[in-house]
DNA sequence: CTACGGTCTGTAGCGACTACAGGGTCAAGA
DNA sequence: TCTTGACCCTGTAGTCGCTACAGACCGTAG
């Protein structure tokens, strides 16, 4: 085992394993700018403390919320700042908001008709297939 | 105005104008194999007739439905061989249902968070933002 | 004849990672 | 002490489904 002392920071691995997330997307983030880079040892290994490793549950949460990465680094922007963010990242979350609905409802079409597809073909004995003819049939948007 | 005469075949701009595809992703699909390549003039310009148009159809209509480019080229697959292809289409459509079913999922949490976070955050006027506070607080997966 | 639109090819970019290759570092076991 | 093997480092290339060029060619209307 290696060095886990919370005095002497963390290392990538063990940042990964308590977030759940993957080394190299903490490298990606820190490249992009999400993360900040955190001071190196002497041999150059990252460690980091529980500021960084704060940040980075912050970023997988909204993650998980399907925040874009974009979206991600204003949240962290307004955090940074500390100038009653409130109304501006509620603002964001509206958005975000907006296009997780539409998306739903996308998806929500998507579902219908496939669902009626797979009924129709019923147990798939069938010589011509409401499917494939479906497809070929219709074109929803011009 | 160009040649629009069908008996002489389409071009890729007819084409696209009539199925509401951009042309690049004509091109594309015809490099990535979903397309067949069309016949050339002389002069090397792409000759569609309709029964690529047919199958440009399909394919945008597929997409519509969510289907991934691979799960097209299954369909077509199936559409070529023509040996009573509805039970593996039926398979190919049952299988992409549940992963619609599974991603309206995901989004139908989201959306419930985001819808609480952001009625929490009322008219943006709080010092404590409660969606910058839930993102620091909470990480569902591990 | 020339201007302007279309077409051609090939390549690079997007977002959000993921997966190497090819090397360096470090601690534990023989 | 030496080796083994697990970890770390950097940089680059791949994924998916397009989209957007660059730089050249073609073809027709004025």
């Amino acid at each position: 085992m290696r060095d886990q002392n919370p005095a002497k920071g963390l290392q990538r691995a063990e940042v990964a394993r308590r977030t759940g997330c993957n080394l190299e997307t903490v490298r990606y983030y820190e490249k992009v700018g999400l993360l900040p880079e955190p001071p190196r040892t002497t041999s150059g290994y990252r460690s980091y403390d529980t500021t960084h490793e704060r940040r980075l549950r912050f970023v997988l949460r909204a993650r998980e919320l399907g925040f874009s990465l974009d979206e991600i680094r204003a949240l962290l922007c307004l955090v940074d700042e500390r100038n009653q963010p409130c109304a501006e990242a509620r603002g964001l979350a509206a958005i975000h908001l907006q296009d997780v609905r539409a998306k739903i409802a996308d998806l929500r079409r998507m579902e219908h008709v496939l669902k009626d597809v797979v009924a129709e073909c019923g147990d798939g004995t069938r010589l011509d297939c409401p499917l494939i003819e479906s497809l070929f049939r219709e074109t929803a948007v011009e």
